[in-house]
DNA sequence: TTGAAAGCGTTACCAC
DNA sequence: GTGGTAACGCTTTCAA
């Protein structure tokens, strides 16, 4: 591999200054036609392409960056938090790096050195469920380096943050279920033993006991929604496995809506009627979920504005000392078919 | 805004040598604490973080960017392709800067130049259906940065791409209803002119010739898909016209499975049983169409392996002179419930 | 119309 | 231990 043709490389070789070099690729005036063609004659041939880095320093100017690192990244409320993200960046000439943890510790803080090294100005992170937050974040916190964290949240962490009150969602659901007279709730749950699932599982059982219920262990079942593409089946499995208990439940929350969709789907396929014999309610407020019959009731999450609000939170706390910028959305339940109570 | 802190700052105030506050910052050996200290002190009080521009250029080393253009981020079908392209970036150390064009050819072609600017070593772009190929595409062959161009296709392109084979797709949907006894088979199809909605209804009007049908104009309606929160109503009106023809269809192909959606809804709505009053084939296979009732038939598009592949196309054009790598997908249909035939 | 030279901020080398 | 200085490749100013 040669090395890379630069202005003096050209000059050199026609026996003339870099500066006309400069000149004649650069389309500026001041030039004799004839040494011009020459010129770009030859910058064709080497394959010259002027080096940016030089370029900009010249200049002095760059485009900001931003690092921005989802667990993944083809999920609806990931890229549509991207996109929030991405109207609140482009509008303001800032580029987004974007990175996909795949919910892999290992690979997030390998993405994140990667983002410092780049030298991004400030990244915003949904962390995955078992990030390390002594070696993700705390090195960045070192480095004076702006973070924002969304959806999912460390334990000791005190820094910049856009969450969603899943509590609160887990909460709602679960009430709105028994307002409508279901007696044998059940939960399929994330394995989350930290943040999302977690925090809708403790509001799913808060719920419950304010009902003066005792939930039953049987009721909840933890499943693995890592893999966006086999969810909908986990969400169906755990529907099998609670139709095989004995006392099987008369209403379900799921943690996803894609779990709410398995739910359905075994519900149709073995002629358990909704809502009459099973209420559901999922969690998202996907597009599917108004799609799906019977169209699903779910808890609102507004990722759009959640990555809007991220992404200001970076421009604030860029151009502020030690401010600390702290959001959590509260959750609004859409009430559709799928919970309509029993017959 | 004051400026950004350099070097000489700190050594001006500290009346020392550059060389000693360079070495304090990057923990080299030789040099007294006590210096080192105040060096440190005084460059956290001043914020300062190196000019990463400088540094690189100075060590002529820099992390890969590939710039990737897409029209709509939080698209299933465009948000998998990403997906795709960062697996491969991630496993060979290169960085992903994303953007997001909205359909504007205008703000497309703005990103381009910021990834230019940006110093990107290669773009992969799903143009907008507007997209001008001399303005954005052009510029970039011009400073022999490598792109791909996936997904749609310039009329006159003649370099690198991963594209599915739209009018193969669109004739095999159209095939399949006909052989399923369709006879007025209608399509709801998208307004580009150039690449995929043109292509697809190529392949429709291509099907219905070879079967001896002549198309008929008013089967063919044109609609807006630009807006993805309203695009299955956008189906949903442009099957109420096609009801209201003397004459309606007894079959539509949609250009989108969100498309294929808002027919169903119309249909449901008005009492027209699917698939034995009206049979309907999407294109995309997205997560929905095998959760909607009736199961939507429809043309799978796999986002995932065209983003690995036009990443490895970017790899291969670095390292190659001229070299141009094209592959276009073969498109299968998946055949479900919506389309078995007439009773 | 052309060229020399001084930067941009960091790093590496050599001398003290 | 410390400091001077020459690069990295491009852009801009001033002088010829």
């Amino acid at each position: 591999m040669s090395k890379r043709t630069k202005l003096k490389d050209i000059a050199d070789q026609l026996g003339i200054s870099i500066t006309t070099v400069y000149r004649a690729l650069n389309n500026k005036s001041d030039i004799n036609l004839e040494t011009k063609r020459e010129i770009l004659e030859l910058a064709n041939k080497l394959g010259y392409r002027p080096n940016l880095l030089a370029t900009s320093l010249r200049k002095n100017k760059m485009i900001p960056l931003v690092g921005v690192l989802l667990p993944i990244i083809n999920h609806y409320f990931f890229s549509t938090v991207l996109k929030g993200i991405m109207a609140k960046a482009h509008s303001q000439n800032t580029l987004i790096i974007a990175g996909e943890s795949l919910q892999n510790p290992v690979k997030e803080k390998k993405i994140l050195d990667q983002f410092m090294d780049q030298g991004v100005s400030g990244i915003i992170m949904a962390p995955t469920r078992n990030s390390n937050f002594e070696k993700s974040i705390i090195p960045i916190l070192h480095k004076r380096t702006p973070i924002v964290i969304i959806d999912r949240m460390y334990d000791h962490y005190r820094g910049n943050y856009v969450l969603t009150d899943d509590f609160g969602g887990g909460f709602k659901a679960t009430q709105h279920l028994l307002d409508n007279g279901y007696k044998r709730i059940a939960h399929i749950s994330s394995l989350d033993n930290i943040s999302i699932g977690a925090e809708r599982r403790k509001g799913y059982i808060e719920a419950l006991n304010a009902a003066g219920i005792i939930p039953n262990e049987e009721y909840i079942i933890l499943t693995d929604i890592d893999n966006p593409d086999a969810v909908i089946e986990k969400g169906y499995e755990a529907t099998a496995r609670l139709f095989k208990l004995k006392n099987p439940p008369d209403a379900v929350f799921a943690v996803t809506d894609d779990i709410a969709i398995g739910v359905i789907e075994y519900a149709k396929e073995n002629n358990i009627s909704i809502p009459e014999d099973l209420g559901i309610v999922g969690f998202s407020n996907s597009k599917m979920s108004n799609y799906i019959r019977p169209r699903l009731s779910t808890v609102e999450q507004n990722g759009f504005e959640m990555g809007q609000l991220a992404f200001d939170y970076f421009t604030k706390a860029s151009s502020s000392y030690g401010e600390v910028f702290q959001k959590t959305f509260d959750l609004n339940l859409i009430i559709r078919e799928s919970s309509l109570g029993k017959k």
